[in-house]
Parts: structure tokens; C-alpha cells; sequence
RNA sequence: GGAGAAGUACCCAAGUUGGCCGAAGGGGGCAGUUUGCUAAACUGUUAGUGGGGGCAACUCCAGCGAGGGUUCAAAUCCCUCCUUCUCCGCCA
């Protein structure tokens, strides 16, 4: 949610901004109906201060045994133009929120104008691995490792899903197991969230109602956005929502905790070939990394949360880059973006294994998330920040296609073998 | 799943024959008196918030879990929902 009053006070600011990510918008008509709003909020309260004056006159009228019969009219009279009046407006806010629900944050003043093509790389860690033999995909890596079986996931979930077995569940607990460790050191406090949330929680996050389609929706009874519930897409959803229409303390800021969960997403017509395998399903385990902060901190911590993720990345021995996201490539709650995108060789490419990103107030806003400031006694917003630490569907990949050898096996990277009975590399069993 | 009870300000808690109740009282907090310091006692003080209007002092509106309704008037009556608690059943 946009703060009203800048759009109030500098709509060409506002405007000028959003269209550096690419949204076209024009606030004539929004703050037209502003103006609107504000003559019949003045008219309507008028009203019902004559109404709450009246009102206490009328039992004191009584016990002087005067005739009430003219006055009571009167209020009757009021009531309806009150009642009138409170439902133009009802109807005005209705508009005025649906039109600010679906506005996206607007970019941080560093964050340059344009799509994709004006992301800039700004680190590249380890190099890309050379074979001189002919590597394979992570497809047949894991199958013929056993570790992955996808005709049995899709038999059981349909295509987008598969089953982690042996040595394959091993490696990707390992992971979790890994990042999770690394989090606890670091001080960030573990959560274990519910996967079903309600439709508040999309809505705070800043994914509903526009993207309420990506999530899988629970219970479509007859409500007025048509389902209650959903299926997380990602841990953010959640932990974001941890401190909704809270006032926190001042002192106690930051809050910075991680969460493990599996993230299920429609990704509805989304299926490309090159990203056959674990690039992109319905299901995948992330570990989640979240931050409140004071809104001066958030700049320093969206730096904390790059590192920590790139960190992890680092420790595993993969070949990765960091990118820092044009404003139109950056989703529609964060000012700001970082992507770490690790390299897998069957696609020649490089793919997001994490995202971090500073929403600044934005999401404060849609989930009333407050401090109140001890130097001058007033409210303001906290900063939310969030990584990924990290999405192990699309580590598992890199870490077998990365570190395959001539003979088919895969080595395992040296922080993951205490989890693994020591062992350096996963061999075929036939 | 069945049956009951409850949700009032930072906390506890009064308030159902509707009308000076935006709300008694207590605790806590804050300020002060007493005191060498602390404790105790005593005195005073304490909705926060959101939204209008005004240069401002200030003023008005909303708000007693949420949303509707009845009424001239709702914390109080009616309906729906949410949450919590107790008992029963079922179960990892």
C-alpha cells in the first residue's frame, strides 16, 4: 500500500516513479473522487453531531415532560440522510481501496527504470565448471542416482511433481539441515508456520487480490473474494504476517527470523521445456529469511540478508552470480531486489535460488505494522525485509550438475557430508 | 463433530428493565509529597488509535471481538461471523 497523502500531495512524483517499473497510471480520477470523499465525510459528521446533541437533550426534554414528538422527527429525518451519506461513502472508500490495493511499491531512488534487460550483475562468485566429458542433465543424474523419481511424483500429484528418495530425501534434508544451522548462528529465531493461511495474509504480503489466482485457494465457499483460505506460496506469506496490526517496541527491533516450509504454487501456464526436472514445480522446500526493522535500518539489513544468502551458496562450492533488479523486474511489493542466480549446465544459464528484497513500508502499510518512534512520540511504519536462505529445488540441480564426474557420480559438497555418514560423493547403486 | 460459557481501555474488571457510560473500581505506568536511599503510604494524572475541519489554540466524527439490523437513542436488544475457554466424542 502507497502512503495517500504522497499521492494527496505529489501524484506526478508517484506516477513518475511507478512508471519506471513499467505501471502506467493517472490520478485525476482518484483524486477527484478524494475530494468527493472529503465533502461527504465533512456533511455526514456534521449531521451526526447534531444527532449526538439532540440525542442527549431528548431524556432531559422527558423529564421536563416537554412534547418530544417534533425532535424525534427531526432525528428520524437525520438518521436517514446520515445513513444515506455513510453509504455513498462506503461505496467511494470501496473504489478508493480497490484502486490503491493493486498499485505495486515504488521503486527505491538507486533501483534503475526499465524490465529484465536493465538487471545488472553486480557479483559473480567461482567460475563456470568446464567438463571434459559429456555432462549430463540433473534429470538423469538423479534418476540414475536414484535420488529423484518424477514418474511417480506425477503419478501421484500430477506433472510438476516429484518424490525425493534415499539418498536424494537425504541430500535435500542435508540442505535444510545446513541453511538452517547457519541461520541459528547468525541469531535469526526459528519458525515453523501453518502452510494454510487466510485470505489476510495474501492481502498484507501484497500478492492478493492481483495474484490471487498464482496460490492454491482452499474452501471456495460463497465469500466475497471467493476462497478463505490458501496453501502458502511461500514462507514470506506467513512471516510477514506475524506482527500484523501489532505496535511493536521501538527497542525491540530488529526482529529477524527464518522459516521452513514447502511452497506450493499453481504456476499455472507456466511449463517450459528447458526447465524440465526441479527448475519449477507445484511444490518445492524453501527456507524463508525475514527482517523488521526501523525504516533507517532496512538499507544495511537488505545488504545482511544478500550476504547471508550468497554465503550459503559460497559455502556449498557452487558457481553463482548476484543480479541487482531493474525496478520492472522486481515484484510488485518491494522497492528493492536482489537475485542470487546459481548456474546449471544443462541450461547454460543462470536460475534464482534466491530473492532478496526490502518492501520498505509497503507492506507495513496493508498489515498496520507499527512502532512508535521514542524521540517524537509518533507512529511509523516498520520495514520489512525477506530472502530466500535458500530454495533447495533449484540447488539440488546445481549441486548435481555442477559437480558431476566422468563416472556419473556426484560429489557432495563438503559442508552437507556430516549429514550424509561422512560420504564424499554419491555413486550409483548399479 | 456435539453441548455450553466468554470476548469492555496496558492488564484485571464493573456495567442486560436501552438514555449525562467513551465507560466505575483495582493493578500497572507517569508526575509529585514524605524519605539519607529503597520500600511503604499519600496526592495527582493516564485511552491509545483512525478519520474530518482549522494557520493555530482547538474542535468534531468513529470506536466496548468483527460485520449487519432494530430504535429518536445500543457496551446494553436481534442476526451472522471470528477467536478463546470448559465438557463430551473421535483421532496422529
Amino acid at each position: 500500500m502507497l502512503d495517500i497523502t504522497l499521492i494527496r500531495e505529489n501524484p506526478d512524483l508517484v506516477a513518475e516513479k511507478l512508471a519506471r517499473r513499467g505501471f502506467e497510471i493517472n490520478f485525476d480520477e482518484f483524486l477527484s473522487r478524494d475530494r468527493v470523499r472529503r465533502d461527504l465525510i465533512y456533511r455526514t459528521e456534521q449531521l451526526k453531531a447534531e444527532k449526538n446533541k439532540t440525542s442527549a437533550a431528548i431524556p432531559l426534554m422527558k423529564r421536563e415532560g416537554q412534547d418530544t414528538t417534533a425532535v424525534m422527527a427531526r432525528m428520524k429525518a437525520i438518521g436517514e440522510e446520515i445513513k444515506d451519506g455513510d453509504e455513498q461513502l462506503a461505496a467511494i472508500e470501496k473504489q478508493q481501496q480497490e484502486f490503491l490495493d493493486v498499485l505495486p511499491n515504488l521503486p527505491a531512488d538507486d533501483v534503475v527504470a526499465g524490465g529484465k534487460e536493465n538487471n545488472q550483475v553486480v557479483r559473480t562468485v567461482g567460475t563456470v565448471p568446464v567438463f571434459d566429458f559429456p555432462s549430463q542433465h540433473h534429470v538423469d543424474l538423479a534418476e540414475r542416482l536414484e535420488l529423484i523419481d518424477y514418474t511417480r511424483g506425477a503419478k501421484l500429484g500430477g506433472s510438476g511433481f516429484w518424490i525425493y528418495r534415499g539418498d536424494g530425501a537425504r541430500l535435500e534434508w542435508a540442505l535444510l539441515n545446513f541453511f538452517v544451522e547457519q541461520h541459528l548462528r547468525d541469531g535469526y529465531e526459528m519458525i515453523l508456520p501453518p502452510h494454510i493461511l487466510n485470505w489476510q495474509c495474501g492481502y498484507t504480503a501484497g500478492q492478493f487480490p492481483k495474484f490471487k489466482d498464482d496460490v492454491y485457494q482452499l474452501r471456495a465457499d460463497q465469500v466475497e473474494n471467493g476462497f478463505t483460505h490458501f496453501m502458502l506460496p511461500t514462507a514470506e506469506t506467513a512471516l510477514v504476517n506475524l506482527h500484523r496490526d501489532e505496535m511493536l517496541e521501538e527497542s525491540s527491533l530488529p526482529f529477524k527470523y527464518f522459516a521452513y516450509t514447502p511452497c506450493y504454487r499453481r504456476e499455472a501456464g507456466s511449463y517450459r521445456a528447458e526447465e524440465r526436472g526441479m527448475i519449477r514445480g507445484h511444490q518445492f522446500n524453501k527456507i524463508e529469511l525475514f527482517q523488521y526493522t526501523l525504516p533507517e535500518h532496512s538499507e544495511k539489513a537488505l545488504e545482511e540478508l544478500v550476504d547471508k544468502a550468497a554465503g550459503l551458496v559460497e559455502l556449498l562450492g557452487l558457481h553463482f552470480r548476484v543480479s541487482k533488479l531493474a525496478a520492472g523486474d522486481c515484484s510488485a511489493s518491494m522497492a528493492k531486489t536482489y537475485d542470487i542466480e546459481i548456474w546449471i549446465p544443462s541450461m547454460n544459464d543462470y536460475k534464482e535460488v534466491s530473492s532478496a528484497s526490502s518492501a520498505g513500508d509497503y507492506q507495513a502499510r496493508r498489515g498496520n505494522m507499527r512502532f512508535r518512534r521514542k524521540a517524537t512520540g509518533r507512529m511509523e511504519f516498520v520495514h520489512t525485509l525477506n530472502a530466500s536462505g535458500l530454495a533447495t529445488s533449484r540447488i539440488l540441480p546445481a549441486i548435481l550438475e555442477q559437480n558431476q564426474q566422468a563416472d556419473g557420480s556426484v560429489v557432495i559438497p563438503e559442508v552437507l557430508r556430516k549429514w550424509m555418514d561422512g560420504r564424499a560423493t554419491l555413486n550409483s547403486l548399479g
